[in-house]
DNA sequence: AGCACGCCGACT
DNA sequence: GTCGGCGTGCTC
């Protein structure tokens, strides 16, 4: 032996390497053990490429080594160099997810990593500057070049060649010459940052109590929740874009979540308005340099504000000073495959984690969040007028049982006379009915027999102008067939109920020189000719739009002063616990479309039920006698949010293996206080693209932990392979 | 999630 | 006789 150096030697090299638990971006039950390299300061969060059999995976370091694994067995992990360890308060919450929705850990940390190529090494762009050397021979074309790069500015070849109107020749050429020397540019331009100090929109009392609200819970660094509940039109977004410039001002990042179909470009103008530039935007169809480019941005903490779907609360911020969720009650919060996961309630426990505040934004809150906001556990910031002159439309029922309409016929003569005298004053009116198609089920006369779809077990729902039948769960059309196909009778196939088609159809025939548009899914493809669409009526190129949901929201038609609902009782109470609620929401929401600026608005609304409370409270707009209403009604049902749910669908192309592992599970059901199971049942879509779905339902009394429950439960029975479980905490639908 | 291993049908 | 179908199981 011999001592090669007289040198104190560091004693983490000394130390043997150093193991620790790497949670991986896969569907497994925990972390794995790995060995970091010697000297590695282990900390959670830090990302590592891990070996794992023939390939190599991104992963995080979660923990501590659990021993299981011997040793000798370990592969080494290789800390990721350049970027920066997953914030701890991001690890935190993506335990907290999976624990709650009893999703594997890594399948949760997967959504968090989901950033494109954000962790490959970044790649420079080579791009030009003005050199030291003069060119020999200065043509015009040089000239203007050189004259371009005098700003210092550095371009790549083609758009210096562009700028200065010249081929990329002539830039090759100054190159040359060593006039114009290279330099190195990140990969991607820096997000331009917000302006929290351009004049905000002149806010009303309300909004003003309401945006210091928000900005005292910004400043204080501190857990807050809050509920935002304005009526249609009272100014909520100018409300919490001031909250968003308070934590501008702090230095600290902002999430502004909406529901998927609602990102648009008109928010993005609204926000560059308020803050001289547009927000990070994150969505599903970003393309990969966007994903890679806002991903890196918010992990350095360089982009301030994002704007997203669902997916960006998973987003690895550095410092997060507020989370807003736009339209909170909006169902597309629920995510429903792969991990099931309510975005607005995992807005509060992020913002839990983060230790910041979160406002929830609606003007029909879901019914959870009005209790925790009437219970005093999220403050409640009311905005009770609308912004500047509008008031809010007059609400009437039509009662459908008196008014004697044809068979097939689904325009009352109070409706019909409404929307003639509107078009008279030279108005427009709106027709909302939210069903898609001609006609929703097709029978035949002879046999009695229901088209249904070939892989569900829904309706086909007719589409008259393709001729064609079409499921709306999953993509299964066929040509509308000329007799039936049980009995063979011909020409005996009729057309059952209404969908928008044939609302326009009867239309149409009643007021043939009405300029009439239909606006659903099947008649604008995306968002350019639905932009199109509202643009012709907003030009008051259409006299009425007769329309499903995509007409409910969001935008100002300021000659609209008609709106009539066609069949206000669809979707009805038919078992689904929030179904009133659902009807509630949106027939409020499609009623806020009328009268929007100086005109006073009207609201017909037909019914079968014009005693129906949900009806009522639309018609008297005593919002709360619902709410509280409702509430009263789950109190007693136990239901949410006075108790728990939790649902298991089992699944398989296997109908008998799914029946027999519902069987299984049900009989397997621990007992235990406070709990019932109910089930399983078929699915309401029994048959969904060809799969067979039964469900099992948990209800539990809200202190009991349903999640240890269904893991004891689900951890000790043994079903076939061929069937799938999932399992839905807090289901809102129950398709 | 990948990827290998493994056991039964139609091809050079 | 092989090539290959995708069911089952493992990866620290």
């Amino acid at each position: 032996m011999k001592h090669t150096a007289f040198r104190p030697v560091d004693p983490a090299l000394l130390a043997p390497a150093p193991r620790a638990g790497v949670l991986l971006p896969l569907p497994l039950a925990g972390a794995y053990d790995y060995k970091l390299p010697k000297g590695t300061a282990v900390q959670r969060g830090l990302l590592v490429q891990a070996p794992l059999g023939p390939r190599t995976t991104l992963g995080a370091v979660w923990g501590e080594a659990e021993g299981s694994v011997g040793d000798n067995r370990l592969k080494e992990a290789l800390p990721l160099e350049g970027f920066p360890a997953l914030p701890e308060k991001l690890c935190d919450f993506i335990d907290w997810v999976a624990n709650y929705t009893l999703t594997p850990p890594g399948m949760v940390l997967a959504m968090a990593l989901r950033g494109g190529k954000a962790f490959a090494p970044e790649a420079m762009r080579t791009a030009f500057v003005l050199g030291e050397a003069r060119p020999k021979k200065l043509t015009p074309a040089r000239e203007r070049v050189l004259a371009v790069a005098t700003d210092g500015l550095a371009r790549a070849v083609p758009a210096l060649a562009q700028e200065a109107n010249v081929t990329t020749a002539v830039v090759r050429g100054l190159i040359e010459a060593g006039s114009l020397v290279e330099t190195q540019l990140p990969e991607f331009d820096a997000f331009p940052a917000p302006d929290p100090g351009l004049p905000c929109a002149t806010l009303n009392d309300a909004q003003r109590a309401a945006a210091d609200a928000l900005c005292h819970d910004v400043r204080a660094h501190v857990f807050a929740a809050s509920l935002l509940d304005g009526v249609t039109g009272s100014g909520k977004t100018e409300v919490y874009f001031e909250a968003v410039a308070e934590a501008l001002r702090q230095g600290r990042q902002a999430l502004i979540l909406l529901p998927e179909i609602a990102l648009t470009v008109q928010f993005l103008d609204r926000f560059a308005v308020r803050f001289g530039c547009r927000p990070a935007e994150w969505h599903s169809d970003l393309s990969q340099k966007e994903r890679t480019r806002t991903y890196r941005a918010v992990m350095k903490g360089e982009a301030k504000v994002v704007v997203g779907a669902r997916s960006a609360l998973f987003l690895p911020f550095r410092d997060l000073g507020l989370i807003v969720v736009d339209e909170e009650h909006e169902q597309a919060y629920k995510q429903e495959d792969g991990a099931i996961y309510h975005a607005r309630d995992m807005a509060v426990v992020r913002a839990r984690s983060e230790g910041c505040a979160v406002v929830l934004a609606s003007a029909t809150p879901s019914l959870e969040s009005y209790v925790n906001a009437t219970s005093g556990r999220y403050a409640h910031l009311k905005l009770p007028r609308r912004h500047g002159a509008a008031v809010l439309p007059e609400v009437r029922l039509i009662d459908l049982r008196h008014e004697k309409a044809e068979s097939g016929t689904w325009l009352s003569l109070p409706l019909r006379n409404a929307v003639a005298n509107a078009v008279a004053s030279g108005e427009q009116a709106m027709l909302f009915l939210n069903r898609r198609g001609y006609a929703p089920l097709t029978l035949c006369e002879s046999c009695g027999h229901k088209m249904t779809c070939r892989d569900c077990s829904s309706w086909l729902v007719e589409h008259r102008y393709r001729r064609r039948l079409a499921c709306h769960h999953c993509g299964y059309e066929t040509a509308t067939p000329p007799k039936c196909p049980e009995c063979g009778a011909e020409g005996s196939l009729i057309a059952c109920g209404p969908g928008v088609e044939r609302v326009a159809e009867e239309f149409k025939a009643l007021f043939p020189e009405m300029r009439v548009a239909i606006a659903s899914s099947d008649t604008l493809h995306g968002p350019a000719e639905t932009q199109a669409a509202i643009r012709a009526m907003a030009k008051r190129e259409i006299d009425v739009l007769i329309g499903t949901q995509i007409v409910a929201k969001g935008h100002h038609f300021p000659q609209l002063t008609l709106v009539g609902v066609i069949d206000a009782d669809l979707g009805g109470s038919d078992g689904d616990l929030r179904a009133r609620e659902r009807t509630f929401q949106l027939l409020h929401q499609v009623s806020g479309r009328a009268g929007r600026a100086e005109k006073p608005g009207l609201v017909l609304i037909q019914t079968r039920n014009p005693a129906d409370l949900v009806m009522q409270a639309l018609a008297s707009g005593d919002r709360d006698a619902f709410y509280e209403q409702e509430k009263l009604y789950r109190e007693r049902a136990h239901a949410p949010p006075f108790g728990r749910l939790a649902a298991i669908i089992l699944s398989s192309h296997d109908g008998e293996a799914v029946a027999e592992a519902g069987r299984v599970l049900a009989k397997a059901a621990p007992a235990a206080r406070g709990v019932t199971v109910w089930g399983p049942t078929p699915a309401f879509y029994h048959l969904l693209r060809g799969q067979t779905r039964e469900r099992l339902l948990v209800q539990a009394e809200k202190t009991v932990d349903v999640q240890g429950y269904l893991r004891a439960w689900l951890g000790a029975v043994k079903l076939s392979n061929k069937v799938r479980v999932t399992v839905d905490v807090d289901p809102v639908s129950f398709f």
